[in-house]
DNA sequence: AATAGTCTGTACCGATCGGTCCAGACATGG
DNA sequence: CCATGTCTGGACCGATCGGTACAGACTATT
C-alpha cells in the first residue's frame, strides 16, 4: 500500500554530511542541506524529521563507514605496528588530499560537545574510547611479540598516540603547514618506535 | 565637543569574548552579545561595527591578554624546562577547573579555519607559530644548559609539545575524562625529560 | 476500478537573524 | 547659553532561520 522513497537514504545522509562535515551544525542550514540532498523540504523532513535528527543520522553514518570500517580494516592486518602507522600514514594523507581541509567530522563534533544532545556526544566520546582500544591492543600485541620496548605502555601509549592524532586532525584544518602534520606523525611513529610508513 | 563612552570597551570586549569562546561564532547571536555586555544596540554597532568586527576585537584582545601575558610570563622564568612544565599544567587545571568548558579560544577559532576573514585566520596561524617558538626557544636554552639529550630536536620536539597542547584543548571540552588529560600531560613531559610540575 | 496509505512539492508560518536609522540625551567649545 | 558633534536607546528592516500544512501524485491492495 505505501510508495517508496524515490531516492536512496543512504545518498542523501552522504550529501548531507558532507555539509555537516564542512560547515558544522550551526553554520549548515536546512537550505544548503536541501541543495545538496536533491530533496525538497517535504521528503527531507518526512524521511529525517528535524535538523538535530539528521545530524545524529549522518555522524552515525560516519561513524560506520569511517572511523569503524578503517579501524576493521586495520585490526586486520597482523603487524599491530603498521596498523598504526598506517593509520597515521592515512589520515595526513587524507587531510593533505582534501581540499577543503574538513578534517574528522566526529571530532570537529567533540569540539561542539556543549552544543549537541546526549546521544550525539556519546557517539564522540565512544569513538575516541576506540580509538583509544585500537591503539592499547595494537601496544599489547606488539608487546607480546617482543616487538616494542618494555618501558612503553599500553595505557598511557594509546593516550599519547590519540592526542598525536586529534591534533593532527585539528591542526590539518589549515592552522598550519602540512610539514607540521608529517612531523607529529614521525612523533607518533618514534613513540611506538618506528619509521614512517 | 565629543560625548565620552559611558561604558569600558575593554568590559565590553571581555563580555563578548566570553560568549565567543564559549558558544562559537555561528552560535553566538547579537542577542547573546548584547545580554552578555549590557550595551543596546546602537551602543555596540557604534563601537564595533559588525558581528566579524567584533570577533575579531575579542579574538585579538584574547591573542593579548591570555596567550601573550601567559608566555611573557614563562618566557621569564630561568629555567626552561620549568616554563614548558609550568605551562601544561596551568593549561589542565584551566581546563579542568572551568566548569563550560570552554578550551582555548585561539584553538577552538582555529577549527573553524575557513569560516573567517584573512585576519582572524592569520592571527589564529600566528598564535600557533609563537608558541611553537616558545617550545622551541625553551629546548634550545635546555640544550645549551646540558638539561635535556643531544638527540631532542628543538624543532620537531617543539611540534610534539603544540600537537599535545592542542590535544589538551580540544579533548578537554568534554569528550574524555580528565586523567587523560593528565596523561597527555605526562606525556609532554617526558618528551622533555621531565616529570610533572 | 475503487480505496487506502505514503511520499513529494510548495506555499506558508512565526521566530530570529544581523544590521540600520534616527530622535533625543549629553558633554564640550565657543 | 547656544552650537556642534558624539553616543544611546529602541523601533524597525528585509532576509533567513527551522519547521508545518496540505494538496496532489503515486503504488499497492482488493
Amino acid at each position: 500500500m505505501p510508495w517508496e522513497k524515490t531516492f536512496d537514504e543512504n545518498q542523501a545522509l552522504d550529501a548531507a554530511m558532507q555539509v555537516f562535515w564542512h560547515k558544522g551544525y550551526e553554520a549548515a542550514s536546512m537550505a544548503d542541506l536541501l541543495a545538496a540532498t536533491g530533496l525538497t523540504r517535504g521528503s527531507l523532513y518526512n524521511a529525517f524529521g528535524s535538523k538535530p535528527a539528521l545530524f545524529e543520522r549522518t555522524l552515525l553514518r560516519y561513524d560506520q563507514e569511517h572511523r569503524s570500517r578503517l579501524l576493521a580494516q586495520l585490526q586486520a592486518l597482523d603487524d599491530p605496528l603498521q596498523a598504526i602507522s598506517q593509520f597515521f600514514t592515512l589520515v595526513v594523507e587524507e587531510t593533505r588530499g582534501d581540499p577543503q581541509r574538513k578534517g574528522c567530522f566526529l571530532i570537529n563534533t567533540a569540539l561542539d560537545c556543549g552544543r549537541h544532545n546526549a546521544p550525539v556526544n556519546q557517539m564522540v566520546t565512544q569513538a575516541l574510547a576506540q580509538l583509544h582500544a585500537f591503539f592499547k591492543e595494537r601496544i599489547e600485541i606488539a608487546h607480546a611479540r617482543g616487538l616494542v620496548p618494555a618501558t612503553l605502555s599500553p595505557e598511557t601509549g594509546a593516550t599519547a598516540l590519540l592526542a598525536l592524532l586529534t591534533s593532527i586532525r585539528v591542526l590539518g584544518r589549515g592552522a598550519v603547514a602540512d610539514q607540521t602534520l608529517l612531523t607529529i606523525r614521525d612523533q607518533a611513529m618514534a613513540l611506538i618506535g618506528q619509521k614512517a610508513a
